[in-house]
DNA sequence: ATTCACGATGAGAATCGTTGTCAAATGTGG
DNA sequence: CCACATTTGACAACGATTCTCATCGTGAAT
């Protein structure tokens, strides 16, 4: 089990880079994306130790942790940009969103059973326009290998 | 991949059954539960079907998929109760939340991409009342093993 | 500065949920 | 009822994550 104490955490080479790798990107990594990247950039650092240090972080609040479709925990750091998706469970089209409505009603929410540090993910699922037409007309055109197109919006 | 073309999916014995212990509770529940309750009940069900159906009805949007914290994908049929959980990530406790808020922005969101067929997960966690003090008070007394309390709210 | 105690690390084995394989069984359209 | 494609089941294969344990590094005490 993750030993974890009153003690505060010790700092390691290892542990001050895996957060520079973390707070590189605003995107969502896995522990192996960021082991090879460690690994890729010279940095040595044991699997293990990184699955145990962002495991550490996501327990003191300091990444946010969401499991990934294909199973993957998937890491990125607190305060980059915060937003949330909407992927068509047929073709894979991925649409971000971003709205306060949530981010208010999540902290309203928390804050009146007295919970403090709130963080969330949401993740929504549908069918986009085009694989919706398609099933009205009969014409299931899925496709089963994901392709995930990626439209942002404001 | 899972072979799924445009013809209806074929009825099956096995079908049935999953799809029958799947709406007979209201939680999530993992594709290994639901192929020991089956056995259990004696209906002998082989555990790739198990998986494979499950898949399928959740591309099929028949039911909910969410990945539980220990990396399991759990289901539950989509008709049930519909709510969300604040959980403290320092004891596990868990509370029950409901709000017409959220369900609407997502539909509204979702609509706003021209998504239909939408359904929406949401996780929250922080710090619950207990834990926040204690760590206030520079006392932290982490519990390694986490203990879900539940508590329903309205 | 040196020593100590103990948390942290690394390499690889072990776990375990999930997926792939392929022959046999079963449902459907003709 | 027949031919055929889909589905099933048993088991091997996979892969992400966790465990084990000897060794190393860090902070605190001396």
């Amino acid at each position: 089990m993750t030993g974890q104490a009153g003690t505060a955490r010790r700092p390691t080479r290892q542990r001050a880079a895996i957060a520079r790798a973390l707070s590189g990107s605003a995107e969502f990594r896995s522990a192996q994306e960021i082991h090879a990247d460690l690994a890729g950039s010279g940095t040595r650092v044991g699997l293990a130790t990184v699955y145990r240090n962002l495991q550490a972080m996501a327990t003191d609040g300091e990444v946010d942790v969401i499991r990934s479709p294909d199973g993957e925990s998937v890491y990125r750091s607190c305060s980059t940009d915060h937003h949330h998706h909407v992927v068509c469970r047929s073709c894979g089209l991925a649409v971000e969103v971003t709205g306060d409505a949530v981010e208010r009603w999540a902290e309203a929410v928390a804050a009146a059973h007295g919970f403090t540090q709130v963080r969330h993910t949401m993740e929504m699922e549908g069918l986009c326009p085009a694989c919706t037409s398609s099933r009205q007309r009969g014409t299931v055109v899925r496709r089963p290998t994901q392709a995930p197109r990626r439209v942002v919006d404001g």
